[in-house]
DNA sequence: ATACATTCTGAGCTTCTGCTCATATTTGGG
DNA sequence: CCCAAATATGAGCAGAAGCTCAGAATGTAT
């Protein structure tokens, strides 16, 4: 078997021309995406939204997987960004925190659940494995973190705990509606989480 | 513009030889879908797998998608039938009634959820679309359901709450590992939900 | 101004997909 | 056993998708 040359590897962008056109290129994609789909998220029609050629695409990206890899990078690291800039202080109690945190959260980008709920559609689950991968450092996070307010705490397992509140969480975030928050929902779902963590009557 | 021919209809299954064949067809698609993936799911490749030839699938499906369409159809109604004949007796209190419910579901079919996680990559959103349409029933039901338990409840409302533990149960549902379950996963879920719905210190 | 590097272009090649249809096979009632 | 209806076959077509590459355009440095 031949050396087989491992990766073509793709130009990196040197100049901020280039740059600029691999923003424009993964913003065309969240776009197509967004508004026709992923069976209409063709190459071609990406590179026509983007205003640019296919040619262009392949400079920057090895493949059009990759294009949908890169957005879907984007939009999880800005999540687990929003998180530790929205996180609490240690000091406030829990159930004030977790409110806090949710609202937070939802308020930043409503939008945002529209854009993970077309990503689903992406090749090979790779939204729901780059989500996962992410899952296991928010869940490590919340587990920390109710441990310095295992005082106030009713449950005993946190690991448990932090899990079922970050998947529930994604449950509800992927499938409310607009008027659902306008609706008290934000605070109906701070009190699933304060009344399952905590004795308190709130 | 002319008449527009507005349907090609299929052929419907007459003998019991082709009612098989419909089966033996939808189960291929599950199969592929679940080892090989959505992309990898092409329509020989289903009738390959099937034992059928292409033309086949034709005679029943008006096109590829409307294969799927059936398995997810199965699919959510499989689940719908599970939850009314796991459906409690109004007698007992919901703190026990909920975790009935959840541990046959959880039981029932273990391996579902890797299914819908592939069931997601379906074209048009189209699992997510009738797995809504399908919370819209279940929600229903568990409002009714809670309303008759109205006085052991402290929250107010219904349709709120109901939505909450759905959504909530889908996120748990759709991520949680075997191991979860194995280690006392069900009763977390089971006290997240009860606490929230009512005061007892359970 | 010149030279070189970087970036962009887009017609079109290759590959593969969904799907058809003329034909073959099987079924079951009379 | 016969034959019309039902069912099954599969080579191959139409179309579209991902992607390439030879060259044009633009940027940077001297």
């Amino acid at each position: 078997m031949p050396p087989k040359t491992v990766k073509p590897a793709r130009r990196r962008a040197k100049q901020q021309r280039a740059r600029a056109t691999v923003d424009v290129i993964r913003e065309a994609a969240a776009h197509v995406l967004l508004r026709e789909g992923y069976a209409r998220a063709t190459t071609n029609r990406i590179a026509e939204v983007a205003g640019v050629s296919v040619g262009t695409i392949y400079q920057y990206f090895n493949n059009k997987d990759a294009i949908f890899d890169a957005l879907i990078r984007r939009e999880v690291d800005g999540l687990k960004q929003l998180l530790v800039k929205a996180s609490p202080d240690p000091a406030v109690p829990v159930a004030d925190a977790l409110g806090i945190l949710l609202s937070s959260i939802i308020r930043a980008r409503p939008e945002a659940p529209t854009l993970y709920r077309a990503l689903e559609q992406v090749p090979n689950g790779l939204f729901r494995r780059r989500v996962a991968e992410a899952r296991g450092n928010v869940v490590e996070w919340l587990r920390d973190f109710l441990s310095t307010h295992r005082r106030e705490l009713r449950v005993r397992d946190l690991e448990a705990a932090a899990f079922v509140i970050v998947a529930a969480s994604e449950g509800i975030a992927m499938n409310a509606s607009p008027e659902f928050y306008r609706n008290r929902g934000a605070e109906e779902v701070a009190a699933l989480f304060t009344r399952y963590l905590t004795a308190g009557s709130a």
